[in-house]
DNA sequence: CCGAATCATGGCATTCAGTGCCAGGATAGG
DNA sequence: CCTATCCTGGCACTGAATGCCATGATTCGG
């Protein structure tokens, strides 16, 4: 045994230089297996590699990580469980629990770009990073579908996993935004952020109100310029309403 | 050289009968195995045996359909091409396009119950597989924003993601509820997606009218029980209105 | 009908991810 | 101080995936 304790590594040089310490924190391990995958290409990144970087043997990496992939979403997996907790103690209105989650789930990316910047542009790269950065989403529209239809009741299913497909479509859209382009203003970016969840919670709620399950109940949805005068807007749906008398 | 061409391979009673052929089909191979997937687990299934059981190399069997995985959604792969190419072909009214495009792929499991039903437990089983079946339908998901942000506008693609995540959604909803229980009826099948497509569009259409981008339109959604009368309705809308006055 | 070019196939060797097994050192607890 | 438990690293092994090359099949021009 070479290391009695953790290392930190600096690569880029070459040079590897390791400290005695307690252990090889995950975000160390994480930050060095995104450089080297960066530099060198995902799949031309070997464990081996990885291991030797950041001193932690090879078996370790796969008894602390699952696998090669699993390192660059670990800090995302741990997001998710924290956001799933949050979840389960909301006692709040639903889709308000749903919006601040969704909010946690942005701000986990926010607050580490050192990290989610890079993996953007691998996923982006390599169709098999891209099915996990998509199966993780996957995972969070799940858990908010689910808990939606909990606490709506299960006649709403349905409305639940389309409100959760709006919010993490919307979340999705306003992140792919920044990772595109990260140099805007981080207010900017949660303005938009804001707007975008503000907007799909308007079409969501009222999928969401006890009763709107039942087929027999009708929804009307009015879209109109905000010039129009009231009055026009009222004789509009006064028209709609004859012509869809039952 | 073994085979000069296609083999029909019946397994089950472990014996193995070579018909001399053209070249064994992409979907015997599928076929084959799914059925060793679901007797001896997926990952326990090695392309050695999957070879010998269809009859050919196991090289090939790499350079025909890629991966293990790869095997199991070959056929759904067919299917996505050619839904993005009815999708490019249609002229239409963008959100029934995109209806359409869901109805295809939906028809895609239904037409196909030997291969999607096993497939289902398996991805079920396999978080990995799980992963994998994800990814596809986000493809699905993708093309039909891409399609209908490329129709209505790019103003509108905030409005496109979220339409199409709808509609992914409320496809897969009916779709899993058939792929737990495919006893029930086609026809009643049929008439739940139906349902829940006219469900999805009526909350959606609003979204994609041109000029409800724009921040400074207002959009009003009223819900109510289907035995209200209309002159009720347009009261409640009214005082809604009012209240609402700028 | 035949020869040549193109392509698909199979066999072989190699790399590397992932796992089981075991030994040694660290740590906690009595 | 001794022991039980846990974490780590080394070793060996399976199997997926790929590159290379030879061979057989197919197609096409003559």
């Amino acid at each position: 045994m070479k290391y009695t304790g953790g290392a930190v590594i600096l690569f880029g040089g070459g040079t590897e230089v390791a400290v005695a310490q307690t252990r090889v924190s995950t975000r160390e391990v994480v930050l060095a297996a995104v450089g080297l995958f960066t530099e060198y290409g995902f799949e031309r990144t070997t464990m081996d590699g990885i291991a030797t970087a950041t001193g932690v043997s090879r078996r370790s990496l796969f008894r602390r990580f699952g696998s090669k992939e699993d390192i660059l979403f670990s800090e995302h997996d741990e997001l998710f469980t924290t956001v799933v907790r949050y979840l389960d103690a909301s006692p709040d209105d639903p889709l308000s629990a749903v919006r601040s989650a969704a909010r946690m789930v942005f701000q986990g990316y926010l607050r580490d770009p050192g990290i989610t910047l890079p993996r953007y542009h691998l996923v982006r790269a390599h169709p098999r990073l891209r099915d996990r950065e998509v199966a993780m989403t996957a995972r969070y529209q799940s858990a908010f579908s689910h808990y939606l239809t909990e606490r709506v009741g299960t006649g709403l299913s349905l409305a639940s996993g389309v409100v959760a497909a709006s919010v993490i479509a919307a979340h999705n859209h306003v992140l792919r935004s920044w990772l595109r382009d990260p140099d805007e203003g981080v207010d900017a970016v949660w303005a938009r952020f804001d707007d975008a969840m503000a907007y799909v919670s308007t079409a969501a709620r009222p999928l969401l109100e006890p009763g709107a399950g039942a087929q027999s109940d009708r929804v009307l949805v009015a879209l109109y310029p905000s010039g129009t005068d009231n009055g026009e807007v009222l004789r509009r749906i006064g028209s709609a309403l004859d012509s869809d008398a039952t």
